[in-house]
RNA sequence: GUGCCCAUAGCUCAACUGGUUAGAGCACUGGUCUGUGGAACCAGGGGUUGUGGGUUCAAGUCCCAUUGGGCACCCCA
């Protein structure tokens, strides 16, 4: 019997898991460099966690649902956000604020796989709460920033693009567009870049708008300038002083799908759009732990997949080469040197090095090859003659060179 | 959830319009080389052609279903 892998998981075998290890060491390292913090919670969570606030189709089409034994709705976690605000709304006033806390859980998601998509992934979240002013914005996206340069990314590879659903709704004011058209017509902005010009005529005008108005809002979107809006303005200086001005753009045309986003929306891109979805997607939810039944509390998140960024990554050739490496790789010469080989091995672990030990009694030429493979950086080779002068050889796999090492010095003569 | 494309050894691919025991390169194992690795040469193992049905004298090749992969839509990380 054969059994396939279930559609869209993932098998991480060594050589990948070597890369997935990589990715979220980049993440932790830069996100505790700001003192943000670990957590984590349960992959499953009651449906009605999800229910509440996150997208309509998320949560009815996307989102694996089941009844427990006891015949409680429950879900498997696709996305943090509401996981993280129930954690939060929980012990809201004994936790320390401002609250900095990233994870990276594994999320689920019931959708068609395709490239840069799968069923199953792991999504890196940063969230900072409590925090009203938009400096929470700058900060996140600073470590977003951070995040990208670790993982090989520099500016014009990729690019952060940064509206406020405030301002989007101002401009429809602004155009006489009725507030109950909104949800509607953000929809639509939200994909302009998706749709052919005469697609997104048609659909506004089934919602409802006039051709003025249309025109209006077109070119609105194609304003690559937000004015004197107060809170991007604001923002615009913090990035300034944050450093990473370089790496944002305004764009009006972002609004993002999930419905708890109050103001500020961005999402990260490959420029060169050869990908062409959102690499990361954030923004600011004020209201979130409020609706979970918590005290009012700001708060602006970010996140991104490992499968999207690995995507960006092998777009741009930036994934990185990954082999496997230990420090040393214990031969022998015969059975007889085996004993002495076994605590060999043993001392040089306790020295902290990292060691394979030949486990299988076949030829040196074998072994040597097997140390080749291994990725050591030094085979020792245990053999009669150099032993009787407690001596072993350790030779260099990288450089190819040989020398004869008294026992004693050994941990001494692997450390360079 | 909708439409389309794909599926042959561990990997990349062959196999004329259906026609004899399904091939090659790389990888792997062994040998040339019983105290020394990445080369070369030689040899070898490994596939009931994703799975299950059907058509046919005959199916990797045609049909149906199913599973997995990919692309667009949808949505989104």
């Amino acid at each position: 019997m054969k059994i396939q892998p279930v559609q869209g998981t993932r098998d991480f075998y060594p050589d990948k898991m070597r890369w997935r290890n990589w990715l979220f060491d980049a993440c932790r390292q830069v996100s505790q460099l700001y003192g943000y913090e670990e957590f984590d919670g349960p992959f499953v969570e009651y449906l009605d966690l999800y229910a509440a606030k996150s997208g309509e189709e998320l949560v009815n089409e996307q989102t694996y649902i089941f009844e427990s034994r006891g015949g409680e709705k429950l879900a498997i976690r696709p996305e943090m956000t509401p996981t993280l605000a129930r954690m939060v709304a929980a012990r809201q006033n004994e936790l320390r604020k401002p609250i900095r806390w990233f994870t990276i859980p594994n999320i689920w998601r019931y959708e068609r796989p395709q490239r840069g998509r799968k069923r199953e992934f792991y999504q890196y979240n940063i969230d900072l709460l409590g925090v009203e002013s938009i400096e929470a914005e700058a900060e996140v996206l600073s470590v977003v920033v951070d995040i990208m340069r670790a993982l090989g990314l520099e500016k014009g590879e990729f690019v952060i693009r940064v509206n406020n659903r405030y301002y989007l709704e101002d401009l429809l004011r602004k155009l006489e567009i009725d507030i109950d058209k909104k949800d509607a017509v953000f929809r639509e902005i939200d994909r302009v870049e998706k749709l052919k010009p005469e697609a997104f005529r048609t659909n506004l005008e089934t919602v409802g708008l006039s051709a003025d108005q249309i025109t209006a809002l077109d070119s609105a979107l194609r304003q690559k300038n937000f004015g004197d809006f107060p809170a991007l303005k604001s923002l615009w200086e913090k990035f300034e002083q944050y450093g990473i001005s370089d790496y944002v753009e305004f764009d009006p045309s972002i609004v993002r799908g999930l419905l708890y986003y109050t103001g500020t929306v961005f999402e990260v891109w490959d420029p060169t759009k050869k990908f062409n979805r959102a690499i990361m997607g954030g923004g600011r939810y004020d209201n979130l732990i409020t609706s979970l039944g918590g005290q009012p509390l700001p708060a602006v998140g970010i996140a991104f997949s490992d499968v999207t960024i690995e995507e960006m990554l092998a777009q741009q050739g930036k994934m990185p080469e990954l082999p496997r490496e230990i420090d040393a790789y214990v031969a022998y010469y015969s059975a007889g040197e085996k004993a002495t080989a076994i605590k060999i091995a043993a001392d040089l672990r306790k020295s902290g090095l990292r060691t394979e030990l030949n486990i299988l009694d076949n030829s040196l030429d074998k072994q040597l090859k097997a140390a080749n493979n291994s990725g050591a950086r030094y085979a020792i080779i245990v053999a009669p003659d150099e032993l009787q002068r407690g001596e072993v050889n350790v030779k260099n796999l990288r450089q190819r060179e040989q020398k004869s090492v008294k026992l004693a010095d050994l941990g001494e003569a692997l450390k360079g």
